[in-house]
DNA sequence: CTTGGGGGATCGTTGAACGACTGCCTAGGT
DNA sequence: ACCTAGGCAGTCGTTCAACGATCCCCCAAG
């Protein structure tokens, strides 16, 4: 009721406040629409080659055709669909390309961002731990969607240490794409299963602060993943013509 | 008039009508406005921290709201303008924040996009030999602004060595917003000149194969750039407050 | 088997409308 | 004078209905 007697004490106050509005109010409908969607598809409910219908989805959804258009650009952008003129939206189906595509993308990222690190703040590393001990807790559970998800947030986590918004956003991109791709060969086990140990091996080279051989554990990683990616890939396609 | 007597030679002509088509009609209105408005922007027509009214554009443009807002969204994405909830948008006013970040992105991009070249052939070069040269044909002609502009197109010839798409896109996101940090601080010739030599420098170890030499001669490039564009922009924001 | 139309469904774009929000200006209180 | 609340334009956010354009599928003719 009383307002705060020190005007001074009041700044972390409203930060938290801002920080509140920003997820609540500063939303439009066709961002909080964009959410739902871009779950739905992250999540794999959506399998890929979907046709997104306008009719329909404006239906289930009520809003107006042109907001839920709006929500479908911004998806576009995010590479999680795909907009083909006169025929409508649908949900990507990545091809082997696309996967070392991205996969060149996300060394060079990833591998530059560990490479570059230095006087790093242990601190820092908490998101990090959180994210392996997840991973960790998901695989006794055999839970590997939960898994794949953690491992996720790990590589968000890892690229965040840069402490760049457009390098986040570069890879946050890239990682819901590469969603995309697990889902297009549905082998959560044998896909994440490696890379849990791997993860927390990672992360102890960090603590330790050794990036440089951090860098390159990372670089021979993410080779093995795409080869075991592109692998299943493969397999998928060729029972699957 | 008559059809090609063989089939076979038909491949590659029907690419060219391909690639043709892909320019020609398979653009929606929203995304020619678009590319009207980016080109505004880019080239500095609109200064930073104008707002773009819709009703006034609609006018001008003679589209519809929803269309010009679609267009809208799309540059958006691009870092090309900023979108204020129940403001309007807006071309963006990037701060010394946004510069650094930006540069940060571009090292690890660039960089390490040189130092992963391999087996080049020479050919591929050859996008890159004409930039240079128009640089420095455009600074024979004290021509700063085409400067600047050869130089965007180096760098964006620079990391397409790469071959990767989601790359491309990425560096021409980061080039096109970097041109608005140019236009902020407004001082052509004394960012762009020492930079078409340099370039030259550059390409000559590419077209020597000496991948590692450039890769570390690009670091301290970017290094320079950056702190000399962040030098221009606080005495710019010094003597206008 | 290829080529050349319908037909139906869906998309692209428009224009108008109403509620909601922002920024500014003014009036009133201290 | 200074600060605060309230009103007032000006825009934006969102919705709705409609029409033309385009694509896909299917079927008939060559």
């Amino acid at each position: 009721m009383a307002p705060p007697p020190e005007p001074r004490q009041g700044a972390d106050w409203l930060r938290a406040v801002a920080q509140e509005v920003r997820t609540f109010d500063r939303s439009s409908t066709a961002e909080r629409v964009a959410e739902l969607l871009r779950h739905r598809v992250i999540e794999g409910d959506l399998p890929p080659g979907t046709r997104l219908s306008e009719e329909q989805l404006v239906e289930v959804l009520h809003v107006s055709r042109n907001t839920l258009r709006e929500a479908f650009r911004l998806l576009t952008h995010e590479g999680l669909l795909v907009h083909l003129l006169h025929r409508g939206v649908f949900v990507p189906e990545l091809d082997e390309d696309d996967l070392v595509d991205l996969y060149r993308l996300r060394r060079t990222i990833e591998c530059d961002v560990v490479r570059r690190l230095e006087r790093l703040d242990p601190v820092r590393l908490r998101p990090l731990h959180d994210d392996v001990a997840a991973g960790e807790d998901a695989a006794r559970r055999d839970d590997w969607d939960a898994a794949g998800t953690a491992n996720m947030r790990f590589h968000q986590h890892l690229v965040a240490l840069a402490g760049s918004r457009r390098i986040d956003e570069t890879a946050a991109r890239l990682l819901a794409e590469l969603r995309l791709a697990f889902h297009t060969v549905a082998a959560p086990q044998r896909l994440h299963e490696p890379y849990v140990s791997r993860n927390r091996g990672l992360l102890d080279l960090l603590v330790a602060g050794e990036t440089d051989r951090a860098a390159k554990e990372l670089e021979v990683y993410l080779h093995d993943s795409e080869t075991q990616l592109v692998g299943a890939f493969r397999e998928r396609s060729g029972r699957n013509p």
